[in-house]
DNA sequence: TGGGGTTAT
DNA sequence: ATAACCC
């Protein structure tokens, strides 16, 4: 094993295990600076297969063979390949589902805890191999192996033989050429990223594939290209092809549907008419940010680093129904939500500092998007009952909703909710040094890198933590 | 159509 | 507080 995974990097301080989160990096110089200058980054996107399926299987093996759905209220959310074979895609009705395959297994993934749980830990095991590691969903990663990159560049120098060879495939099956340093260093990429899935098969049990690229957008679309359980490298010559292959332009990330349908009014259908259009005019249609980053990203470039964010900064629960139409029922799912909430809010450790309700109301038209919120600061004697054991928290937050709740609807007019979502933000590590402290302590996280100025949250006006 | 997440304005 | 994006 040329390369085996640094298992010991420099740890001075003992940490609990369990909370072990992936802590944000400093700022990006320190060594890095080279690393994250852009040109020559090495990227490897690491997006694992029909993720839910996989949870379920890992915790029901008897599923393995049998076609298999995940499903949520009337949704089908994802299936295993077995199922996929039979038809049943991503996010079909149930009914649909059950028609075209009537010998589907279907279990309940509305609670999200499982796969939340194995999500970090997939994240963590990247981590160990490279500190810069970005989560994308539960399912996916990017992770900048540019530093592992160069130092096996440096490896390769020393031993003086030059038998490179690549792992996976190479997009277009293009041909690589030994003596661009660009195609030697994605080779190498394509060797980590065989290494990373590796890992997390042998170690998780998980399968999924893999995308090696200069930057984050071409990696994620690289590695979407072989489908179950491959990798794909892509060298720099193939980047106009991958780009172009992209027949609708809601297929780059980050082009999403409202973009899509302003590009679309003005006749921008594909990635080429994105590239041609006049800047000046995209500029005044979208904004010039937005019109900036887009253009870029049609042309394949995306200078956007990889961001570790550390542990979540929100944590949130909601239930859709068909109907709720009075207080008592809005009470009682609010204090459903709650329970769940707080137990994992006393499993993180830290304190949250604003809570948020957020509600959808039904409506025949525009079914989709009337959500509203309102949020607020908690009251700091609350605060500080979140990491104990009993629940006098509970009934206090839940005046609070209630209170949150009547700023959005009437109680003495009927209404009728078809959603309720509850969120805890603005979250900040204990106060050390208490006496009432446990036995652990989380480190307290720099913001990370590029969110300096980030807003305050609501009329929260507390005290700078000590940097 | 689900149950989450993030940033920007 | 909302709107956009991501899965």
């Amino acid at each position: 094993e040329p390369f085996p995974p640094p298992t010991e990097q420099d740890e001075e301080e003992e940490e609990d295990e369990e909370e072990d989160w992936l802590r944000p990096q400093p700022a990006g110089h320190s060594k890095s600076a080279l690393a994250r200058s852009a040109a020559h980054r090495v990227i490897v996107h690491v997006d694992l297969d029909c993720f839910y399926a996989q949870v379920e299987m890992l915790r029901n093996p008897e599923l393995r063979d049998k076609p298999l759905g995940v499903q949520q209220k009337n949704l089908v959310v994802t299936s295993n390949y077995e199922a996929r074979k039979l038809g049943v895609q991503k996010l079909m009705f149930v009914k649909d589902a059950k028609e075209k395959c009537p010998q589907l297994v279907l279990v309940n993934g509305e609670d999200l805890t499982p796969y939340r749980e194995m999500s970090y830990k997939v994240t963590e095991l990247l981590g160990e191999f490279c500190p810069l590691v970005e989560r994308l969903g539960l399912d996916e990663n990017f992770v900048d192996v540019t530093e592992m990159v160069e130092k096996r560049v440096k490896q390769l120098q020393q031993s003086a033989c030059s038998r490179v060879s690549v792992s996976g495939h190479v997009y277009n099956n293009q041909a690589i050429n030994l003596d661009d340093t660009r195609h030697v260093r994605l080779i190498l990429g394509s060797q980590i990223a065989e290494e990373l899935r590796e890992a997390v098969y042998t170690r998780l049990g998980l399968t999924g594939c893999a995308g090696v690229a200069a930057n984050k957008l071409l990696a994620k679309l690289a590695s979407g290209t072989f489908k179950p359980n491959q990798q794909t490298v892509l060298l720099p010559e193939s980047r106009p092809d991958l780009i172009r292959s992209l027949d609708r332009i809601q297929k780059v990330p980050g082009i999403g549907s409202k973009t899509a349908k302003r590009l679309e009014a003005l006749g921008i259908k594909n990635v080429c008419d994105l590239q041609a259009f006049p800047s000046a005019a995209l500029e005044a249609e979208l904004g010039a940010a937005v019109a900036q980053r887009i253009q870029k990203l049609s042309y394949g470039e995306d200078e956007s680093p990889v961001t570790p964010w550390g542990p979540p900064q929100s944590f949130s629960d909601e239930d859709s129904f068909k109907k709720c139409s009075t207080e008592v029922e809005v009470k009682e799912k609010i204090e459903e939500l709650l329970h769940n909430l707080l137990d994992r809010i006393r499993k993180d450790g830290r304190q949250p500092h604003t809570v948020r309700l957020t509600i959808r109301q039904f409506s025949s038209t525009d079914k989709w998007f009337n959500r509203e919120s309102r949020q607020c600061p908690i009251p700091p004697h609350l605060i500080q009952q979140f990491g104990k054991e009993s629940s006098d928290i509970l009934s206090p937050l839940v005046d609070i909703l209630l209170k949150l709740f009547r700023k959005m609807i009437d109680v003495h007019l009927p209404f009728h909710l078809t959603l309720l979502s509850i969120c805890f933000s603005n979250l900040k590590a204990l106060p050390r040094g208490k006496k009432g402290s446990i036995g652990f302590y989380l480190k307290q996280m720099s913001p990370p890198a590029g969110s300096a100025k980030r807003p305050r949250e609501v009329e929260d006006v507390s005290q700078e933590e000590g940097n």
